[in-house]
DNA sequence: CTGTTAGCGCGTTCAC
DNA sequence: GTGAACGCGCTAACAG
């Protein structure tokens, strides 16, 4: 096999008839340079006829800075919803040009340095923060922008590119279903898994009414020991931190005898599959991925190309959906 | 600010006197090259004192290849199961110096082409099968190695790189189980998602028994339907899809009143949280994804370097978690 | 106006 | 152990 060499550029200026210069120019449109119609077109005919496409690697190499958009995946369980928002902003970048890749892993395994080393990202995201210096590395290397997808609370990012509003709307949206629906002591089911804080605590934080907090593992038997004593503060109403906390409590309501919601009312987050299968079905809070997605894509792209990031609209992007549960 | 430039090899040959070859011979520890072990110190204290790390993209661009391993995900929804795959791969690529980043979203959204030529990878990895197109066109482009983690089955592989036992076993756990306790008749709850086609098939070809096949929504009231069709022909097991699929077909059987697991039993896949604070809890079906992950790994790594696939020893990778609905 | 020349970015590798 | 070319695209400076 006579070992397909790669097309390159020089192969289209030579086809062409020009120079590499020229098809340099013409192929990313470069403003401030005027060539004449007939070159252009012969230019993008010869690069479609043979089927040109850029090395990326030169590219970046060149102006050292990929388009490719790295997501560091938090070292937590992902489930459906988060694999949900990946996919959509993966699609919202792809329509800017971007290519949008994640790695999961915790940090532990590699420093994160490493990873956006290999890549050359035009962007990095993250669901946690990062460390001052990770972000001064970063930016030092070239990093358009450095999104914490869930800052520490109250601090004035860097770049204003921060997300936590959606965080406390969601404990925000919760309290006011219970409230609203009668249920004046609360309580806030809070995850086992340490990992997730950093999502459970701005959460919490969201929440009115002042919750009794407790923890509940995914176990029915040390669910209902929790159930039992919010029972004893005279709860009546859980905002669980997603559905399978949720879920939890209901299993250890019914170990209890405790009817739902009649003796305690239960509202989840995230609308698993499994919230709609349960029983009594889980009344439980979403937010809409795709207009998320949409507004970091956008805020992205802002970013990389250096202007303003734009403010979310946080009106429709948490919705209650009511069931049985609460 | 004095625009920190980036530390290149040129700087740590300057530091350690001598040439940028013999730098990139020591780091490298390029085999058939004599250099004393003076000179190597001396590059690699003026590295580590420099802190030096080689630009990703001009290595890239230089050997035609990243030491970037590419996952396309599927677009059907991924859930834990998934992400817990994903994250022991990276972590295994991880040791052997490979950095592992996913790319969610369709093919529709993006042609495959786009997102490999901006990576460069050393190797793809793939749920889904490519078009002989693809894996050619790849191959042509120096890609080491292409997997589908699930091809066509009865595919003889191009590369022996294909992953599809698992599946298979996995319905035959399920059915190895109920006929174990005493279901001669079986049905298989097959997913309602068009998407999960690939997976359910070798599913489903893995069940002994001749299951009768219904297709069940995510939803109580369809789900009691086909749940009524079981029992119209004297089905007690119901091997499904996955958890999800399971919890439906409890709800279902809830719906008409049928005791579980005396009156049907479920088996479902995956083992979600959710399973075991289903009422009943879930009997299910777990593959190690610690040792998947390894295995993929390891072939990941066979492959770059040119040497033949490893063998996958499924005899521990599936097992049954016997809860109370069968 | 139109388009070209030339050198850069950085690590790798062949030939001496 | 070294010099020098190479992989490929970008872009400032420059000539018709």
């Amino acid at each position: 096999m006579p070992e397909p060499r790669r097309i390159t550029s020089a192969d289209v200026a030579r086809r062409a008839g020009v120079s590499r210069a020229t098809v340099s120019y013409v192929l990313n449109a470069t403003p401030g340079q005027s060539i004449s119609t007939a070159t252009r077109d012969r230019v993008l005919d010869a690069a479609a006829g043979l089927g040109y496409a850029p090395s990326a690697a030169a590219r970046t190499l060149r102006t050292g800075r990929s388009d490719v958009v790295l997501c560091l995946l938090p070292d937590w369980p992902i489930g459906n919803e988060v694999g949900n928002l990946l996919g959509n902003l993966s699609t919202a970048l792809a329509r800017e040009g971007l290519t949008f890749v994640a790695h999961p892993g915790s940090r532990e395994d590699r420093p994160i340095a490493e990873i956006w080393k290999a890549i050359t990202p035009a962007a990095v995201l993250s669901f946690t923060d990062f460390s001052d210096r990770e972000r001064e590395a970063m930016l030092a290397a070239g990093v358009a922008l450095v999104v914490a997808l869930l800052g520490r609370a109250g601090r004035a990012g860097l770049h204003g590119r921060e997300l936590e509003v959606p965080q406390q709307l969601i404990g925000r949206r919760q309290t006011e279903h219970l409230l609203g629906t009668g249920h004046s002591r609360l309580g806030y089911a809070y995850p086992d898994d340490p990992r997730l804080k950093i999502f459970a605590e701005p959460r919490l934080a969201g929440c009115s009414g002042d919750p009794v907090v407790r923890t509940v593992p995914l176990d029915a038997a040390l669910a209902a020991e929790a159930v039992a004593g919010w029972r004893a503060d005279g709860v009546t109403g859980i905002c669980a931190y997603n559905d399978e906390v949720a879920l939890a409590v209901l299993a250890g309501a019914r170990r209890l005898g405790i009817a739902t919601p009649g003796g305690l009312a239960v509202i989840g987050v995230d609308d698993i599959p499994a919230a709609r299968l349960a029983v009594p079905s889980l009344t439980t809070v979403t937010t809409d991925q795709r207009m998320l997605a949409a507004h970091l894509a956008t805020t992205v792209v802002a970013a990389v190309s250096g202007r303003p990031a734009p403010v979310l609209a946080t009106a429709d992007l948490i919705r209650v959906v009511v069931r049985e549960s609460a």
